[in-house]
DNA sequence: CCTCCAACATACATAAGTGTATGGTGACAA
DNA sequence: TTGTCACCATACACTTATGTATGTTGGAGG
């Protein structure tokens, strides 16, 4: 909504824009009005600047989508990814931590938008194709290391993902500590150990 | 695509537009390239006209949106209801007309398209709001007419419904034979009949 | 045959967005 | 202190869109 934190990556003037600010600026503007309301005049007024940083930072309007498929597919999917991978310690164990994550930093709320702009756009269409085969095939090889067998692991995977996937955008928010139980919930879903009394929060009709 | 059919509703020059024509022109831009993409001015290169038959037509391009919607909700779901009401049959009769009527003239073709506008304007939400519900609620209530408790009903057509609802987008063209064949298992699912041997086709993913 | 008018064309004004060229400025380094 | 350069503003040219006002035409009806 309001202006912008502004940073910088190193050397340079204070309190300015960088790529990432204007990305993220893009993907709000996405997630609040579509795709063709990403526009550059907009965005500039969204950040306080004219468009003159705009074409600083990026070539075109082009260039600007496709760093936003880029920036998506890269800091919400693969960072995670790597950063469980890193972790050392059992599947399950970096399981917990990816669900922990994509839940308590709602890092699924541009999903549906992006999947939305793929309607009527290859290159979306083909980012999200794309990062859901790396999320299934990522999640698949977790449970696989669990013990459970391709079959299964495959069809639980298919679960989460798209459980997820929805989640940040079309369920109501949540304090930490009901993400918390969640995301517990999630682990005794996905490896058979008895649930909770109290039923899942029920999506707001 | 190509040119439109040119007809007149009763008195007048022949070979020329009318209302129709530019509804039908704006729904098939819509499921191309999503709703941004309905502009006047495309849209009349489309027709082989100019700008000044449209804002005969239209006070304007808001006009023309909320014509859309309307003209969707009545040709492709107010219709298709008062037709199968007013005809002389069973439940199990008019469920049958209004599966195949559906599936062979593609009325749901337009329901995908309009379901994403409605991801980011308020009206086009309601209208697919309202839609769902007038068909869930005919459809539940033919589906009670031929014996079945409320509440099996209500998942039938809930289930009829939502299949509808994706064939005509994401399913491959079908011959009408294979169109019939689908409109029999249909039946047959929702009345327990004993099912064929084929498989249902597959979406082509 | 002539007239009326629905249907369309044409012309003009305006707004919003894109892209480029160029000038300004503040923070940091030398 | 003085450049330097990343960052941003400003000005211009261009494109595409909307909306309005007004001119033009072909066909049905008197």
């Amino acid at each position: 909504m309001g202006k912008v934190k502004k940073n910088r990556d190193g050397n340079g003037r204070k309190n300015s824009l960088g790529q990432d600010d204007w990305l993220n600026a893009a993907l709000e503007s996405l997630n609040e009005k579509g795709i063709d309301a990403v526009k550059v005049l907009p965005l500039s007024h969204k950040l306080g600047v004219t468009r003159g940083s705009f074409y600083w930072h990026f070539e075109d309007r082009e260039d600007l989508l496709r760093q936003m498929l880029e920036y998506w597919e890269r800091e919400l999917t693969d960072e995670v990814i790597v950063a469980a991978t890193a972790l050392d310690g059992s599947s399950q164990d970096k399981l917990g931590y990816v669900i922990h994550n994509v839940l308590l930093y709602r890092q699924s709320r541009y999903d549906t938008a992006i999947s939305a702009w793929g309607m009527f756009d290859e290159r979306a269409a083909l980012a999200m194709k794309r990062v859901l085969r790396k999320r299934m095939r990522f999640v698949s090889r977790l449970l696989q290391g669990t013990g459970l067998d391709k079959d299964d692991a495959a069809l639980k995977a298919r679960f989460l993902v798209g459980f997820m996937l929805v989640d940040a955008t079309m369920m109501p928010r949540e304090t930490v500590k009901q993400t918390e139980t969640k995301v517990q919930r999630c682990l005794d879903f996905l490896f058979q150990q008895p649930t909770r009394k109290e039923p899942l929060p029920q999506c707001a009709n």
